[in-house]
DNA sequence: GACATCACG
DNA sequence: GACGTACGTGATGTCC
């Protein structure tokens, strides 16, 4: 293959991402005035480059030219030094939507737009360069990054576009004190903070330079070090020689990057005004459009002052109308849906099933919408009623599909990657598809961006959103399905009842998306959706499918083994207590503690009743023997009907395990809430529940595994509150809660007891859930006015809780919610209420933050694990908030250990730079109870 | 279906 | 000055 490229030509090469920051930070945040959308830096992006076109239109114009961008955050660098660009700060929320536009950008200018995953816009620059030097051209860097510098020679040159100054060598000279060719000698000794490049410590660019003049070259300074008269810096190369090495590696530029294109495809092109202008009324820049449209001799394209036509945006109030809704009964009549969803690229989907338990429930139809509207139910499934079927309803109902060719024509649409599925709840959806052997992909959720923008204002149900968002409210289920004993599965509604409902629910959820999909960034939670909520989808649909073997012979002898302890128990209650009365009946127990025993300390609840609870019965136990039987019987009777029964009937028949669901939008900080059954709250405490965990197994050769983070929450209060004693007790890994006591109480650590620790410990939870003197009190049993003195004591001794309490409560007061370090928004709606309601709020918000940042810690764990434990025979099981549980093939167990806990330590990089470093401790074992 | 109770982090 | 108080969840049994 022959090159054009040679002699007399003149490649410039623009390095995008400089051009894009300086134009984030010089302009105000500009929004694109029909949606909102953040266009700041896009604006100044296509003023950058005009005034490069225009300023290079003369005699010396360029032959060939390209915009240079970075892609991804991963680089080769990253894999010789975990540690480069660690200290980079997050992306601007507000710059994130607009990464894609300036690539948009560069091509409506008809400019070459090139960037390489994996590579840095520097390497490519650099690739490009040599290609073009060594064929004779010339090379123009539009740039002043100074790690460009070492390509500056002989043919190729720098630009500051912004000094509008050239840089030579004598340029390169005086910034570096050495020639092109050894800058990145000077640079592996200087460093760089900026890229966290370590360098040597102590040597600087000068001292550097002076060093490689002397010796000619990084290679001989380092292999003579020995003759090097400062004792300081003599000692420093020879003991750093290693990570000077490596920072040499990191500065060099990669000159040969796989690049699939070559010089010929940066030929200089014209503009083409159609396309420029179509993009500039698009973004709806007024005075540039005109400006261009003058200069280019063309008409400029009218921007409407109304809000324009969106893709993501509802046109108009279309009302919900049943009659649109078509039921899909054969192939030929689902033909033109799936065209209409290849054409637009998105699709509303809903599937109507037999049951809520998704690992169970059969598919019953399949809804879909493309625009607000239309919309189609596909019934699949339905049995015959019974008045066309005297025989029972085992029937499939006349005119339907069959489920198998239904899915083949489906299938190809929901796994196509450039077609967007959209559902409210896809969790559910994924899982039923799942089932069926069709992997959803990719997907967005209604109750998710709900979720992302609205977390603590209301629910997130298709009924609630749609009521509030919509002005609409849905066909209920009940009248369809019935209730009670006679309620019916959807198989057996009618088909055209069902049309109506199902197709309505595809509708509702393609309207919520259009009204979220533009508020996400504008409420600057496009980061919280794209990287906390909606990821979690197929990684929660995994492991949920997976589920964990549950012994039940186990649970069924410890049934029977509680069943005989409570027998006896509760003779003796009676007995004691002088009369039979339910012991599971609170109310009955009350008045036989309170008005027959006459025991002291008798509170009556809001109810009108005696309050039984297990602090008072604890209290009582040193009165007389029957509370004490009571807490005994209640404890057994806990275990029994909430685990060691009712987990048995959650065993499914086909897989041997249990599956619980996770509630993505479940609990308001953004922790993950598990149902059907719950598996966060399995016992642990006491031995007698801890056995339980003996219960849930791992398949013959294979182990549990369980890495949990270590005092998560105290490590985040001691960052966001920034208690310096607190971070260098972690720093340090001394015990927290006795060095807390020993700072309260003045207690040498070596001398500390159990029980101040116990109390110093109860405090440090205390602050964390907003303490105050009452609820100390009530928590250690010592007096009110004893435990105030503690608190106050804390707050004296680490001073910034006290200013980070009162700064959340008045950001949540002011703006009406409070925020997580990686941006997640809690809506404290009742902040501003007046009465006892005001305390809670205000603990509440205290609280959302830490256990808030906790909780999107351990969600990006779970985004970054699947990929990190790929290639082990390891499964990750099971979540429960600082916990993450898998189960692993014995041979496998230190690889995946420290796969898991690298990810889970680093989870919270590059987002944000924790003052305090995360630590996770790990435990195997060939059930729960050993892992833990 | 509300309430009380208790399991977890 | 009084009020009511630890934060976040889900499942179970009683009782109306």
């Amino acid at each position: 293959m022959t090159s054009n490229f040679g002699k007399g030509c003149h490649l410039h090469l623009i390095d995008g991402s400089a051009f894009i920051f300086r134009a984030y930070h010089a302009l105000p945040p500009l929004t694109r005035k029909s949606d909102g959308l953040p266009i700041g830096a896009v604006a100044g992006f296509c003023n950058m480059l005009q005034k490069y076109v225009e300023d290079n239109a003369g005699p010396d114009a360029p032959t060939h030219v390209a915009v240079i961008f970075d892609k991804g955050s991963h680089t080769f660098r990253n894999d010789l030094y975990d540690l480069y660009k660690a200290n980079r700060e997050a992306m601007p929320e507000d710059l994130r939507p607009q990464m894609p536009l300036t690539r948009q950008a560069t091509q409506a200018f008809n400019i070459a737009c090139k960037e390489l995953e994996g590579f840095e816009a520097d390497d490519i620059i650099a690739t490009l360069a040599v290609q073009a030097r060594d064929a004779g051209g010339q090379v123009t860097i539009v740039s002043s990054d100074k790690d460009l510098m070492q390509l500056v020679g002989d043919g190729v040159e720098m630009f500051d576009a912004m000094k509008n100054r050239r840089i030579d060598r004598d340029g390169v000279f005086e910034k570096f004190g050495v020639g092109p060719e050894r800058v990145v000698d000077v640079q592996a000794l200087a460093g760089d903070s900026v890229d966290n490049v370590p360098g040597a410590p102590g040597i600087g660019v000068k001292t550097a330079a002076l060093l490689i003049n002397e010796y000619g070259d990084l290679e001989t300074l380092l292999d003579r070090a020995e003759e090097i008269k400062q004792p300081k810096r003599r000692q420093t190369l020879l003991e750093k020689r290693e990570q000077i090495e490596l920072s040499k590696k990191l500065v060099q530029l990669d000159e040969a990057t796989p690049l699939d294109f070559t010089l010929d495809d940066l030929v200089v092109k014209d503009p083409e005004p159609e396309a420029l202008m179509a993009f500039l009324a698009e973004m709806e820049f007024r005075t540039l459009t005109k400006r261009i449209a003058d200069q280019l001799g063309v008409e400029a394209p009218t921007i409407k002052d109304a809000p324009a036509k969106s893709e993501a945006e509802p046109q108009e109030d279309i009302p919900f109308d049943a009659s649109n809704y078509e039921c899909v009964r054969d192939a030929e009549a689902l033909q033109p849906w799936l065209g209409q969803i290849r054409e637009r690229g998105w699709v509303a989907v809903d599937t109507e099933t037999t049951g809520l338990n998704e690992m169970i429930a059969g598919l019953v139809g399949i809804s879909l919408c493309v625009e607000p509207g239309t919309a189609c139910y596909i019934p699949l499934t339905h049995r015959a009623s019974a008045t066309d079927d005297l025989f029972g309803s085992d029937e499939l109902a006349e005119g339907q599909m069959p489920l198998e060719e239904a899915l083949a024509l489906l299938k190809p649409v929901l796994e196509d990657p450039s077609i967007l599925k959209i559902g409210q709840n896809m969790k559910y959806d994924a899982k039923i598809f799942a089932r069926y052997g069709v992997a959803v992909a990719p997907i967005d959720d209604t109750m998710l961006m709900s979720y992302a923008m609205h977390g603590g204002e209301h629910g997130h149900g298709m009924d609630t959103l749609s009521e509030r968002y919509l002005d609409h409210t849905p066909i209920p289920i009940k009248p369809l399905l019935g209730s009670g004993k006679s309620a019916i599965t959807f198989d057996k509604v009618p088909i055209d009842d069902a049309t109506a409902y199902a197709a309505e629910d595809a509708d509702i959820t393609l309207r919520l998306w259009q009204h979220f999909k533009p508020q996400l960034h504008q409420v600057q939670v496009t980061t919280v959706y794209e990287t906390l909520e909606r990821p979690l989808v197929p990684v929660l649909t995994e492991m949920e499918m997976h589920g964990i073997k549950v012994d039940r012979e186990t649970l069924s002898r410890m049934s029977n083994a509680f069943a005989q302890k409570m027998a006896g128990l509760e003779a003796e209650i009676h007995d004691l207590a002088g009369e039979t009365f339910n012991v599971g009946s609170p109310a009955q127990l009350g008045e036989i503690l309170f008005d027959k025993m006459s025991l002291p300390g008798g509170k009556r609840g809001k109810t009108g009743k005696y309050s039984t609870g297990a602090d008072i019965l604890e209290d009582l136990a040193t009165e007389h023997e029957l509370p004490r039987r009571v807490l005994d019987w209640r404890q057994l009777s806990k275990l029994k009907s909430t685990y060691t029964d009712a987990l048995q009937t959650h065993i499914n028949p086909d897989t041997g395990r249990v599956h619980t669901s996770y509630s993505i939008t479940g609990a308001n900080t953004g922790r993950l809430a598990s149902t059907d059954p719950n598996l966060q709250n399995i016992p642990v405490r006491t031995e007698e529940g801890r056995r339980i965990r003996e219960a849930f197994v791992a398949e013959p050769g294979n182990v549990l595994l369980s890495l949990d983070y270590s005092q998560i929450e105290l490590r985040i209060l001691a960052h966001i509150a920034g208690i310096d004693a607190l971070k260098q007790a972690f720093a340090d890994g001394l015990d927290i809660h006795a060095m807390t006591a020993s700072e309260m109480f003045d207690v040498p650590l070596d001398e500390m007891t159990p029980d101040i620790r116990r109390q110093a410990k109860a405090i440090n939870f205390g602050v964390i859930y907003g303490i105050s003197g009452f609820g100390l009190a009530r928590n250690l049993r010592i007096p009110r006015a004893e435990a105030q003195g503690f608190i106050d004591r804390y707050f004296e001794r680490f001073p910034g809780i006290r200013t980070y309490m009162d700064d959340t409560v008045s950001f949540a007061k002011e703006h009406g919610y409070v925020q997580t370090l990686f941006g997640r928004k809690i809506h404290t709606t009742e902040i501003n209420a007046k009465g006892p309601h005001a305390g809670f709020a205000k603990r509440a918000a205290i609280n959302a933050p830490i256990q808030g940042t906790a909780a999107d810690v351990i969600r990006r764990a779970m985004v970054r694990m699947p990929a990190a434990i790929a290639d082990l025979p390891a499964k990750m099981l099971l979540q429960v908030h600082d916990e993450l549980l898998f189960e692993v093939s014995e041979d496998a167990v230190d690889a995946t250990i420290e796969a898991a806990r690298d990810v889970m330590e680093g989870a919270s990089d590059p987002a944000v730079k924790l003052d305090v470093r995360l630590v996770v401790d790990a435990g195997k074992g060939a059930n729960w109870a050993e892992a833990h």
